[in-house]
DNA sequence: CCGTATCCTGCTTGATACTG
DNA sequence: CAGTATCAAGCAGGATACGG
């Protein structure tokens, strides 16, 4: 049943679509679906991309999306160690809503900052306003 | 300049897009910007449709996205109070790319959710095999 | 090279109680 | 009604060091 109870679901933060929010807006996940975008990437080549993220952190990072079915796991059985993480098909399908996001944020950013200043400041004229 | 380093941007965690992915994977702020969507609410209505946050929450995240510009904040000079809350502009144009993002959401969750599953049942095979 | 183990800190979230 | 104040708890993120 296709009712619009869609309303419903968004305001349930339970709702398991949620959890994509969240990779959203987790520190490194989204950064690091982007960056595979362009094909797979290798963990230390991930580590300097990514703006030196701890390994530790980044593991996690890496096994939670793993985890989720959006990217891939290859090791490669030689030495030294080789592992390289790529897309699954469903990371892939993740790339277009995650760059229209993107697109947006680049764009209305600076509308964002200015709106903070403005309102940083309002709220500092208040405080002169009323001390007490 | 519009050279292609939007994927620079991206990758610095310290870069101003990166707030606004901070804001959509806020627990509650871009269930917030959903709700509006259909019209201004009041601060008491919103505590109810997004499922009984506590009103310090809901005021901080509410305090977060009017300071970005995102949200109005009227105040009605009335006996009771009177709050409503509304998308600015710039929230309406974020509206878009939620919805997107919503939709991916919603039709592949499940797909994530049996990944989870086949991950989660792997990892545990794997203990069994190797106790040692 | 690719991680794991341990410890630690700051922020986010929340419960609870109170005010204009 | 629409918040604020205070306190407490959990957890994501990170520094550092070590292992396969």
């Amino acid at each position: 049943m296709d009712t619009n109870d869609l309303a419903g679901n968004v305001l349930d933060p339970n709702c398991p679509s949620r959890v994509v929010f969240q990779r959203i807006g987790d520190k490194w996940a989204s950064l690091v679906i982007q960056v595979l975008g362009d094909g797979p990437v290798r963990f230390s080549e991930l580590r300097k991309m990514v703006n030196v993220v701890t390994p530790k952190v980044l593991t996690q990072t890496l096994r939670a999306l793993e985890r989720d079915g959006l990217i891939t796991r290859t090791v490669y059985a030689q030495v030294p160690p080789r592992v390289e993480y790529g897309l699954t098909d469903l990371g892939e399908s993740l790339l277009q809503p995650l760059t229209l996001l993107r697109r947006w944020a680049e764009s209305h950013v600076p509308t964002i900052l200015e709106a903070r200043d403005a309102y940083d400041d309002a709220q500092d004229e208040a405080l002169l306003g009323s001390p007490n």
